[in-house]
DNA sequence: GGCACAATCTATACCGGTTTAGGACGCCGC
DNA sequence: GCGGCGTCCTAAACCGGTATAGATTGTGCC
């Protein structure tokens, strides 16, 4: 909305041959010789609140008078400072996602990456920005909530991996944050929820394998104290039920490559191995097609493996897994706005993304005789 | 420093079974009971300007005043506005991170997510946040450069994946905005680089698969148009004419995994495979590894693969991938180091991170009889 | 003509810090 | 007794916007 064009450089230019002149308190260039209201209001003939007012499409200035303003702003090249504004508006055009892993994990899971570009997709054209914190482990991570807000450097939060009683979810409450949940949490809570069905992919999952002719189906399941990963296994347990094959052999993990790993050997050296195995996320899924490769288990003849994400991985590793299709960027987008409505309505509405759905490939088939 | 506590919410508790009442503009809790310097001024019986002076450990202060001044703000649970600062300081407290890829691309690469993390165990102890634009183009790239920039958003910006007469170098000296480049860059740069020598993990990948026995070795490259694609090609031919075996077949890509599955199919296809290939990063080496099952080329045995990161799934495939172990954590580290000194004291020197080394595992091995 | 009222605009306080110009005071030397 | 100087402190300007009270003008209506 706002002309972009950066003020030209009146110093002298910075010598690009070293770097030692680099003084960066007083080089700022945009900020030393930057256009503030006041200027646009001078050159105006007009006070500095009316020009605030016609920036901001406020009633109270004649059509005549408003073009006239925003021509001069335009000519001289305004910006307005998002210092400035924060300050006085008690705004910070900003929000924040407090992301707790070990960044090990953390990067094998492209999760997050998808998601925040979704975000981005959204706060970019707004002038919005995005403040990312990577913590190692979850009491940093209320700290770091805590010191995203009394520094008031965001406007509101992003919270994912919900766990179980969420002590975040009182907490933000308490500070007065607004936020969106990835997810709906498992206790009241005064905050949208943008969640996605991801039951239905793993019954999809499920009864796919039982059509193919599997009885032996295990799950490898997600962490028990996070809210998706008891969903998920959940989710197993009664859709094995309905294809009356009992609760089927359930192992707990933390989400990680290397509990999938674990997970699956354990599985394959028992005496009567199931014949397929539904994982909760891509990650240990490939991670078990290894396992089962270095045990000298033929994938998909031996044991069928499904996933669940869609990570580009997936169609890449050999046999092509056969998983459940995440949206981690339209997940991304559709948390955008609604924190966006939140913050500026003061209410938004929970929010279903189409379930995630069974995306067949070639990880999965029809059990060898044995 | 200043004590952090929160204080405490004088308005009535958000009612937690609905999400109605929520209203952004009035209920950010710790900013309405915001308890000022000039509270904390009144309190201790003095002026404001002598807070300021005392909270920032300026001379000018008797030590009596100055104790007495810590003391109140203490009791008063003071915090620092960081608007305020912001305003009149003319700084943001927080450094920016701009990453052009395709999201799809860059979720599957963990080196941002460690490295962020990284930059994160710097800047979290000193108050500072991370900034983070995820943009799916580097046209957009400078846009955003240009935006943090013109609001004042960021005191420092980290440049990720250099190209050939990156534009953002003299782009980014001509804002005069304090910068730090991830690899030292093709051209005269004002600013520090934090670098680290991928060339000798190439060169030791191509020793190791010589010493094994391999002649016919192949070279999965990134974009030429990216500088570490363009060091660890070069190094990759250099090691092959030491080793008397020609320029080697190269293969350019975009680093990204369906181009290196492509670049792997093509290779295999030909009529005389190599029996070793030598992939510019673990996602193209791990699709390399896929494709050859897909094809029935037995890895190790009839074709030998070596990847470069060591990303957490290296491990974890069938064959492990040998690989070179970069350590983007460190890296961040770093680099975050490096732009903060240089922002606060106007220079830093470059920074050489030790070179990476290869990792042994078993995706490459001594060539099968053909 | 006079009054109510809306539309337009100005002046100014305000957000919460930092920074500067100076004032009060004590001590020194001459 | 007085100028000079250092220490400790205050008052006020300033950063660049937003918000509000009130001045000015024009119009409609009785």
């Amino acid at each position: 909305m706002w002309p972009n064009r950066i003020a030209i450089n009146e110093e002298a230019p910075m010598d690009s041959s070293s770097n030692s002149n680099m003084d960066a308190s007083t080089d700022q260039v945009s900020e030393s010789s930057r256009v503030t209201i006041a200027d646009v209001a001078r050159e105006a003939g007009v006070s500095k609140g009316l020009v605030s007012f016609a920036l901001n499409d406020r009633p109270g200035v004649s059509a005549e008078t408003r073009t006239r303003i925003l021509q001069v702003a335009g000519a001289l090249g305004w910006t307005p400072s998002l210092r400035a504004r924060s300050l006085s508006s008690k705004r910070s055009f900003a929000l924040g996602l407090v992301i707790a892993r070990d960044p090990e994990v953390l990067g094998s899971d492209p999760f997050f990456t998808s998601f925040i570009a979704g975000v981005e997709t959204i706060l970019a054209p707004e002038g919005l920005a995005l403040v990312l914190s990577v913590v190692p482990d979850s009491s940093t991570e209320l700290a770091t909530y805590r010191t995203l807000v009394s520094d008031g450097r965001v406007d509101g939060v992003f919270v994912s991996d919900l766990r179980q009683d969420d002590v975040r979810i009182p907490c933000l409450a308490e500070l007065g944050l607004p936020a969106v949940t990835l997810g709906r949490p498992d206790q009241p809570s005064p905050f949208p929820a943008v969640s996605i069905d991801d039951t239905e992919g793993i019954r999809e999952s499920v009864r796919h394998l039982v059509a193919l002719g599997h009885r032996r189906i295990a799950h490898v399941a997600g962490s028990a104290a996070m809210l998706h990963g008891n969903r998920r296994r959940d989710a197993f347990t009664a859709a094995m039920r309905d294809a009356g094959l009992g609760d089927g052999q359930v192992v707990d993990t933390d989400f990680s490559i290397a509990a999938g790993a674990d997970a699956t050997r354990r599985l394959l050296r028992q005496s009567e191995p199931p014949t397929a195995i539904v994982f909760a996320n891509d990650p240990m899924a490939i991670a078990g097609i290894g396992v089962a490769q270095e045990l000298g288990v033929r994938v998909p003849d031996d044991v069928s493996i499904t996933g669940f994400d869609d990570i580009e991985f997936a169609r890449y590793v050999y046999p092509a897994l056969t998983t459940v299709g995440a949206t981690p960027m339209v997940w991304g987008r559709a948390a955008a706005t609604t924190l966006l409505t939140l913050i500026r309505t003061g209410h938004a509405d929970d929010v279903e993304l189409p379930a995630a759905r069974l995306i067949i490939r070639g990880s999965a088939a029809i059990p060898a005789e044995r």
